[in-house]
DNA sequence: GCGACAG
DNA sequence: ATCTTGTCGC
């Protein structure tokens, strides 16, 4: 394994985002996603990963757990981990998945009760070369529903940021505005959102796993205070803090 | 060769 | 992802 070229990895991924893509579910599968006021939700999940600097092997995985709809800490995990797999474009889930997921499984060992009804990743779902990315890749393995949310445009398919999408950027007027993000084949594969009043950068919505799309963008919406949901904000605010006060010389070199 | 390249 | 201070506005 450890002799394989970059080349062979790649193949290797593919091939596994391949099968993986047909267990995927881009339909609402819960009771609270089909109530107009998500009556049911009570714990959305928010994970990520915070890297230091100059650092290609630590970093640390993060999940939080809140409560919905008012978006209170529940639960948080900090966990250093030791990364394997490069980045590579495409395939950022075999970077970081092994740790979401373990962080997940902590959850469910100690205080099953806590679990999230649904995760907001942060990365592409099906907005993804080959429409499998992290919030897919997380949701199938874990089998919950996931969500992903991007804050830059992953150009795919045919979608580009062009003077066009830079038009249909400023035509969205106020939080909670969406436009679709069509495929080359014609199939939308997630919505840009203006996710609060104040940003004008939109934040890129796509299904991971048991969800619709728009059931996605509009818990999405209503999980935002600021430009980033905060589910997925917290994860990072505090995976940056507990970087700080562990590795605090980290800032040097 | 040039531009793109989630995190 | 990470590097970083100030600045403008409410």
């Amino acid at each position: 394994m450890s002799h394989m070229s970059q080349d062979e990895l790649v193949k290797q991924w593919e091939s596994q985002q391949a099968s993986m893509r047909q267990l995927l579910v881009e339909e609402d599968t819960e009771d609270w996603q089909r109530s107009p006021d998500f009556t049911g939700l009570e714990r959305v999940g928010g994970v990520d990963l915070s890297y230091i600097k100059g650092d290609d092997v630590n970093a640390c995985a993060q999940l939080v757990v809140l409560s919905y709809p008012n978006l209170e800490l529940l639960y948080e995990d900090s966990q250093m981990v030791t990364l394997n797999a490069p980045y590579i474009a495409g395939f950022l889930a075999f970077r970081e998945t092994p740790y979401l997921l373990e962080a997940l499984q902590r959850l469910e060992k100690t205080q099953p009760n806590l679990l999230p009804q649904v995760v907001l990743v942060d990365g592409n779902g099906l907005f993804h070369y080959r429409e499998f990315g992290l919030a897919c890749h997380l949701g199938v393995l874990s089998g919950l529903p996931c969500v992903g949310v991007a804050k830059n445009l992953l150009q795919v398919q045919g979608i580009s940021n062009s003077q066009q999408h830079q038009l249909q950027i400023a035509s969205l007027q106020k939080g909670g505005d969406s436009f679709p993000l069509t495929a080359a084949s014609g199939k939308v594969l997630g919505k840009a959102l203006r996710s609060s009043d104040r940003s004008t950068k939109p934040v890129y919505v796509s299904v991971g796993h048991r969800i619709s799309l728009e059931t996605a963008l509009r818990l999405t919406h209503t999980c935002c205070r600021y430009r980033v949901p905060e589910p997925i904000r917290q994860a990072d605010v505090r995976s940056r803090v507990y970087l700080r006060l562990h590795f605090p010389a980290a800032a040097e070199s």
